[in-house]
DNA sequence: AAAAAAT
């Protein structure tokens, strides 16, 4: 499959989209009359300006501005914190955007002697009077964060082969790629803790990601985990904040809230599960040593009180769980009046996850400001429909980067599939295992938790050593299980689908689908875990007659992988072309429309009908539209018009889409 | 149908 070329040249055009609108969707902040979003000021919406002093009413950020303009060209100027009520009077630092100085302060003393905060210091730092001063090393505390001196790179992340690893870009005002972390843009603080962690280059996702959320823009992200995505997010945002400072408190806070303990984090990262808000936790806990910014996590699971105690010691940075939060919210211990960034990581999971209603509760229907007035990063592995929608929601005239998908579309990961019937999978198994050389970690993939728990005790039983993780198990075994999984004590971990996606696990060479999942993106994502970043791995299927739903997207992904395909298995594929082959009775139909994209190079593309801004519906005039139920993201399985690699910002799908919407 | 996630 034709992929465009490592870091292809950014598009100054967005890759646009035609189509006849449906009923043109209006965004939530378009609504109202002359599409001004009700929170034009951005600290003025919720009750009188945190400080009377200054009642006037904030002018429309910058940010708001720029829809209909380029967005002006230096951080301060556009980003969250370029809105700051009443930004001007002292000391407009390099970039323009600090806080006031009241405030300023305020936020030092909260973070150097707060109640029970900062005290001891442990690697944290302090905002005063303007200035970022950060905390004393700490040789235990920096140990701990960081590892051993002269430890290699233990991320399992083969960095010289990122430059292998394809991106698109797209949307208005593409800036250039950074190809270095370096101060511009990159606070000097956070060099320092990127250089501690041992990261030299910026991966493809963070050498977008980086100019993008400097520039103030909002960032649509098609990418996995394991692309360096979390650093895609954490280093631009840490960043402005290490820079700008805490925001300015809101009113509540400035009432009080404070003294109730309630916890105002300025930048919110929600992820579906809790393995991975704690991955993310941990990575931030890396980036924000000795700086102002408090990171915490909140999930499910585990005792509550433990972590209230921590969001009181502090909470810049918040990682959580969607149920959690909520949860947190309603005993009125998290305010998100003060979020100036938002994170959706993994979005597509957490809406097949149910999660829509929490995180539109969150998003929409709490304190959080609006979407113009603060910055929102969105990333899914792949773009359907329902995606499209909350991106439409939740982002503003954002960016759509999409990183290739790490190893699917070279030769990184070798994929076979055997045909195995479910009774002789077992013994299959242990062949399986026996013939791989040793070294590596396996993860092996099944259905269902019963499942899990039967199979590791199989293997056990058989002397492998083993263990699980799925949904039944308590928190504390699931991450016990992924500790000796991680650390090699057992080589091999049986997983349900809590461990598809997200989770990065170095060195897993090897991935077993025992049972295959009924959705391809699925598969996509659990061979993911291994060939990570350019290292090689395997991944072996077990297919027997259950899995013909997939079947035909599994040969073109294989196809578009270079993958040999067994015959036996083309031939099951032609057979279930007749007649749609299954009872989902072809593409789509069940699923309302989730549209593809999974396995085409790209995890996804920008559907964009018209730059984002009240534009109409999507898709109308190409690929058969998504209205069809079908989702013309990808374009493999059935009889798609395109090629699933479209040339960037031009017409593609072979339709009539016109080359330049607007 | 199953899994995940707040209790």
């Amino acid at each position: 499959m034709s992929v465009n070329g490592n870091g292809s040249e950014p598009a100054t055009n967005g890759t646009s989209g035609g189509g006849a609108p449906r009923k043109a969707y209006v965004p939530p902040h378009m609504r109202s009359s002359g599409g001004m979003s009700t929170n034009a000021a951005p600290f003025a919406p919720r009750g009188p300006a945190p400080n009377g002093s200054d009642g006037a009413p904030a002018p429309a950020p910058a940010a708001f501005q720029s829809r209909s303009g380029p967005p002006p060209p230096h951080f301060g100027a556009s980003s969250a914190f370029g809105s700051a009520p009443r930004g001007g009077g002292l000391g407009n630092r390099a970039g323009g955007g600090g806080w006031d100085a009241p405030y300023s302060s305020g936020g030092g003393a909260r973070a150097g002697s707060g109640p029970s905060g900062g005290s001891g210091g442990y690697g944290f730092g302090a905002w005063k009077d303007g200035v970022h001063v950060p905390g004393p090393h700490n040789a235990r505390m920096q140990k701990e964060l960081f590892g051993e001196e002269d430890a290699k790179s233990n991320t399992g992340i083969n960095f010289d082969k990122y430059g292998d690893i394809p991106v698109e870009v797209s949307g208005n005002d593409t800036p250039e790629a950074v190809t270095e972390f370096k101060s511009p843009p990159i606070d000097p603080h956070l060099l320092e803790n990127i250089k501690l962690a041992k990261y030299t280059t910026p991966t493809p996702v963070q050498r977008y990601s980086i100019p993008i959320v400097a520039l103030g823009r909002d960032l649509m992200g098609c990418a996995q985990t394991g692309s360096g995505k979390t650093g895609g997010f954490l280093f631009p945002i840490l960043s402005a904040l290490f820079t700008h400072g805490p925001p300015p408190p809101p009113a509540e806070m400035a009432n009080g809230g404070f003294g109730r303990r309630k916890a105002f984090p300025t930048a919110l990262i929600l992820a579906p599960t809790r393995e991975l808000v704690s991955q993310i936790h941990d990575e931030a806990r890396k980036f924000t040593y000795r700086s102002w910014v408090k990171p915490a996590v909140v999930y499910g699971g585990a005792e509550i009180g433990q972590q209230l105690r921590q969001i009181e010691r502090g909470c810049d940075l918040l990682s959580a769980t969607p149920g959690r939060l909520v949860d947190l919210i309603e005993r009125g211990r998290i305010s998100l009046a003060n979020v100036r960034f938002l994170v959706l990581d993994e979005a597509d999971r957490m809406l097949d996850m149910g999660f829509e209603p929490q995180i539109r509760r969150i998003v929409e229907g709490e304190d959080m400001p609006g979407v113009m007035d603060r910055q929102t990063l969105m990333f899914s592995a792949t773009f359907p429909r329902d995606i499209q929608m909350l991106a439409r929601d939740f982002l503003k005239e954002y960016l759509f980067l999409s990183v290739g998908r790490v190893g699917s579309t070279s030769e990184n990961i070798t994929q076979k599939v055997e045909y195995v019937e479910d009774s002789d999978k077992q013994s299959v198994l242990l062949d399986v295992i026996a013939s791989m050389p040793q070294g590596g970690l396996t993860l092996i993939f099944v259905e269902t938790k019963r499942m899990a728990d039967m199979l590791s005790d199989f293997l056990l039983r058989s002397n492998i050593g083993a263990t699980s993780i799925h949904g039944d198990r308590t928190q504390r075994e699931r991450e016990r299980a992924l500790e000796l999984f991680r650390g090699g004590r057992t080589p091999i971990m049986v997983a349900t689908a809590v461990a598809a996606r997200g989770l990065d696990i170095p060195n897993v060479t090897h991935v077993i689908n025992y049972d295959l999942p009924s959705d391809i993106d699925d598969y996509v994502h659990r061979i993911g875990r291994t060939g990570r970043a350019g290292n090689t791995g395997h991944a072996t299927a077990f297919f027997n007659r259950g899995n013909r739903n997939i079947v035909r997207e599994l040969v073109d992904l294989l196809k578009e992988a270079n993958q040999e395909i067994p015959t036996w298995l083309e031939a099951v594929a032609r057979e279930s072309a007749f007649g749609g082959g299954s009872s989902r009775g072809g593409r789509g139909g069940s699923r309302g429309g989730r549209g593809r994209g999974g396995s085409s190079a790209f995890g996804g593309r920008d559907a964009r009908a018209g730059g984002g801004m009240g534009g109409g519906a999507f898709g109308g005039a190409r690929s058969g539209g998504y209205g069809g139920g079908y989702g013309g993201g990808g374009g493999y399985g059935a009889s798609s018009g395109g090629p699933p690699m479209g040339a960037v910002g031009g017409s593609y799908g072979g339709s009539s889409a016109p080359s330049s919407w607007w």
